[in-house]
DNA sequence: TTTCCGAACGTAATCGATTTCGATACTTGT
DNA sequence: ACAAGTATCGAAATCGATTACGTTCGGAAA
């Protein structure tokens, strides 16, 4: 491995002169600076990340942290857009990305010890159980964080807006004439408040009544839940004419359910999902769903945190809502009178 | 921070001797050892992965390169469950994980570079163009590597039984009175040129011969290519009774154009994917299909380069072959005589 | 008593890069 | 010609941990 010793060596400089040189500090000449960069471009010299984090105390190292209760873990597919995206948002500006977990090799340690160790100069933390004490305890730790669809006070966070999404489907709905709507919410998360909130309001507004009946609680990501969950909608003796779903991938656990029962979409059920993943967009047919912009999420992200690291004295906490959009598919019926 | 020279203060004995009793060294008092370890525990110690690497010349980092052409990047299933897989063995071992790309920040760099840079003891490569130089580079280094789904002379790799695969999903749909198979395969990567292979040696051990408007190009992770094949299938004067997709994900847009042109799966059309993705399992009906093992890839190939790393002496090559597994499913129809 | 040996611990170099504080030589002003 | 300023470069400390080698000391062997 070529390394500054080298160079200076060649070069009949000293060590320092050459990190200078390469560093573009401004008291060294610039023909001198211009020969040892020459030389170190031909004798290959790449900087050791390894040694200039040991000075410099900065790793251009973030830690992404990311626990799955499915223990799916990466197979997610919201999440590993994210973390794609944080991933290029990252590398642009010279960062690399390191998981963050517990208890790796024999070393028994919790998140912030993990991080710590690896020297991370900062972490974004997805879509865990906020509540768990050492997700807490990194959180309020002196690494930078960046929390994803959840605000820990006093903290920056990158948010899906659920609330306009959830507000936008339902008055789609309502625009197509369906007044018996139905919600299939994910488990009791702050994701699932804010949209069983905004679904709620937005009924309201709209002057139409849901019975307790229409809202049924399944889990995120969970094709057999959303399947139970349908068949007791479909056993009501007022049928919704609408279901709206957790998230795409459960609505899959519906649509066979309604299959099997014989109720097409959406000619006699009309459906709307919920994140807008790849297979929603080529299933036919197309579900209606909102999608979430997991690529400006996560680049959003990868910016508040590098914000955060290099410039901490200008920082202040701020919560970035992400707006999503909603694609219209195929499978909410208009049943207006007259259509 | 706590350092090794606050505990050796605090302890009144040099910085080596605690890190040889942190170490376990036989040339340290078991007591002061004991005392050492306490104290250091009270005092909330943690290594310095940074530090220990730099003088040590391990990282305890293994990198991972995966590039996909349709930039999709992560959101691959079937990579991203491999990299899950690799994750959780890694980090069994002690080992964390990086992304390795070209260009990190202004440094415009390749993959070898990278690696270097960040003092990789070892590189999981994946999912790649197999015949860009910069991988070439980077696989014949002086970094450890293993490949995926791609062999390079004497080098560890990780193969998907590709072979016996497609041979089995034949073997099967012939089982079920199908002569006529159709397969639309993905572009001309060396999966697709084993698969093909095995294609036709099975038919023709099967004695059924293909003709060769049968055997339609398509591209990998694409139901709109997929699903112009089956446009161009359906089109034949002697349609096939069954078609083989070139993955799970690309059978979609197949699905599509079947449904479209009004031909009913599996009345009309017996189909089969590969990949054996979670949608599969949960789309009604259940896709006839071939399981990659990713979850197993993942782990052999970790261990693979986990042994050439810690065990370099003992170390030869070896190409590991992963069985998957036939998931049946009902998209295969059985037109057998009297059934 | 002298010598030798092993147990236990310390000294100091080392990994590669950065940076503070000088140091030197050369200019410029007066 | 002398003081002051400037441009350019080097010496050495530093980051945290590891380790080859040296030192000390008590006890056993001669």
């Amino acid at each position: 491995m070529v390394t500054i010793t080298d160079i200076s060596r060649r070069c009949n400089v000293s060590r320092a002169t050459v990190s200078k040189a390469l560093n573009g500090h401004s008291d060294i000449n610039a023909e001198t600076a211009a020969h040892i960069r020459q030389v170190a471009k031909e004798m290959g010299y790449l900087p050791n990340a390894t040694a200039r984090a040991l000075k410099l105390g900065r790793s251009h190292n973030i830690g992404v942290l990311f626990v799955d209760k499915t223990s799916s873990g990466l197979g997610h597919e919201y999440f590993s857009q994210i973390l794609e995206s944080v991933k290029q948002e990252a590398e642009r500006s010279g960062y690399d990305i390191t998981f963050i977990s517990r208890d790796i090799g024999t070393l028994h340690m919790d998140y912030y010890e993990h991080a710590k160790y690896r020297n991370c100069d900062g972490v974004i933390v997805a879509s865990v159980d906020f509540t768990d004490p050492d997700v807490i305890k990194l959180v309020n730790s002196d690494i930078p964080t960046v929390t994803l669809d959840y605000v820990f006070d006093s903290h920056s966070a990158v948010l899906s807006d659920n609330v306009s999404g959830m507000a936008d489907l339902v008055r789609f709905v309502y625009g197509r004439g369906h007044r018996k709507i139905a919600f299939i919410h994910g488990e009791p998360t702050s994701v699932t408040q804010k949209r069983l909130a905004s679904f709620h309001k937005t009924c309201g507004e709209l002057g139409i009544s849901i019975p307790e009946e229409y809202v049924e609680a399944a889990t995120f990501h969970d094709p057999k839940a959303s399947g139970l969950a349908t068949r007791r909608l479909l056993a009501l003796k007022e049928r919704p004419t609408c279901i709206l779903y957790p998230d795409d991938f459960s609505f899959i656990g519906g649509m066979n359910e309604l299959e099997k029962q014989g109720v097409s979409i959406p000619k006699d059920m009309s459906v709307a999902g919920y994140d807008g993943i790849l297979l929603s967009q080529v299933l036919r047919p197309r579900l209606t769903t909102y999608r979430q912009d997991a690529e400006a999420m996560g680049r959003e992200a990868a910016r508040q945190l590098l914000e955060i690291i290099e410039r901490p004295k200008e920082w202040i906490p701020q919560q970035i809502m992400i707006p999503g959009r909603l694609l219209e598919g195929d499978t909410v019926r208009d049943i207006r009178q007259g259509f």
